[in-house]
DNA sequence: ATTACTAAAACCCGAGTAG
DNA sequence: TCTACTCGGGTTTTAGTAA
């Protein structure tokens, strides 16, 4: 794995040829694309396109067998190292930047479902601790909502079972273990969950957060104070 | 979300830009560069480093603020959306790519502990189906390792436990659950399972596959027959 | 129909330097 | 010091075509 390799300015075009060309690929091995259409592609001329290809061939990204009339285009190693060189670097980037929201009023109606007894003491024995009872909400701009979105895909989670009563039926719950601080006060860690993502409330993209301790108190928060949440990768099986 | 936006030819070199930006920032909020040291961060001199920050301000990926000496820059919301759909992209792309191995003789040392009888009956339990007392072992080429041990690295294993008998110590074994089939013969899938990735043979990429069926001849493969490896991404919480 | 060469046009880079 | 303008030179693109 060596760290020395950088696209340079003289091959962004290049790395983008490949890039466009991986995305043809789909789960097939080659690709059949003659210059004119790589050309649109690209948004670039026939003449540029087949320039291309020749520079992606004398790279070693690609390998190529022309035919006649057919081109038939392969990744070669190198070619597909390259690409998942970059994907690391922004998984990277995207796991190092730190999700955060707005302190926002009202408890949420979450916070309601929490201290019903069917689910609170699921709460306290499959999240490892005692929850208050209320939640404490975060509004996340759009990029922010759309992150931890993002990082919430591959991650594992606590499903808080669902059951009957004689009245009305209460779904599953999903959690996710975090931790939050303050913005102003980032030493302060607090071991918590994130509840139910899926729903929105209002319009506004609200996160609600489950913790031992009444946060508002404890972190001194008032409205619009800026919480990190800052997501924990458990390492556990399946099973 | 619109699909419509691609990086145009015209501008990648500002979307190189904009991601070294980002690998500078860090999980910091902004960043204090001048032009001559983002020149050297972007192998350029210092009037197109300069313009390159113009160009991005222009695009509304970044925002700054020029201090006298000081220039104070941050990504935008924009500017994050543009990283996040790159990232995007590149994980579809590297889903969409199958890892193939090539069969390789002998049944490799996994083979053997399967027969076990303190992990058999855990594979039996733990896995859903009663294995072939054999592994098959598929000879992967430096891409196609790299690219699963990407692949593992966010998923779900099931762990075997150890155990102990009178006279040694057997140690976890972890699976992941996957299909397996024959490149000539994409239809005839097989659920089965990957052994304890971490370590490798002889010097070479060996996968231990373990399935029901004898593969071999299930499949009647031969050494040196390429075999797809599909891996299951569960959607199970985890406890 | 292809790919790809040549040559002119368009574009970009960086040295010099202003503010 | 810094950013960023101008402009000459170099590079890249594309139109026209050859093969």
């Amino acid at each position: 794995m060596s760290k020395d390799f950088e696209v340079a300015p003289d091959n962004y075009a290049n790395w983008f040829a490949l890039y466009h060309l991986c995305q043809k690929l789909g789960k097939r091995k080659e690709i059949h694309i003659n210059s004119t259409e790589f050309g649109v592609l690209l948004s670039v001329s026939q003449q540029t396109a087949s320039r291309r290809i020749q520079n992606l061939e004398e790279l070693n990204w690609i390998s190529r067998n022309i035919d006649g009339k057919q081109q038939i285009i392969e990744i070669t190693e190198l070619g597909t190292e390259i690409m998942l060189r970059m994907y690391r670097m922004l998984k990277k980037i995207l796991d190092s930047i730190l999700i955060a929201g707005e302190v926002s009023e009202g408890m949420g109606e979450g916070g309601y479902y929490v201290a019903i007894e069917g689910y609170y003491n699921q709460f306290k024995e499959k999240l490892g601790f005692e929850p208050y009872k209320g939640t404490l909400n975060l509004d996340l701009d759009e990029i922010n909502y759309s992150l931890l979105r993002e990082k919430l895909i591959d991650m594992r989670f606590v499903t808080i079972s669902g059951f009957k009563d004689e009245n009305r039926n209460f779904g599953d719950v999903k959690c996710h273990h975090c931790y939050v601080f303050p913005l102003k006060d980032k030493r302060n860690k607090v071991k918590a969950a994130i509840l139910n993502i899926d729903r929105t409330h209002h319009g506004k993209n609200i996160v609600e957060i489950l913790a031992e301790p009444f946060l508002r108190d404890y972190f001194n928060l008032k409205d619009g104070d800026r919480v990190i949440i800052e997501l924990i990768y458990e390492d556990k099986p399946l099973s």
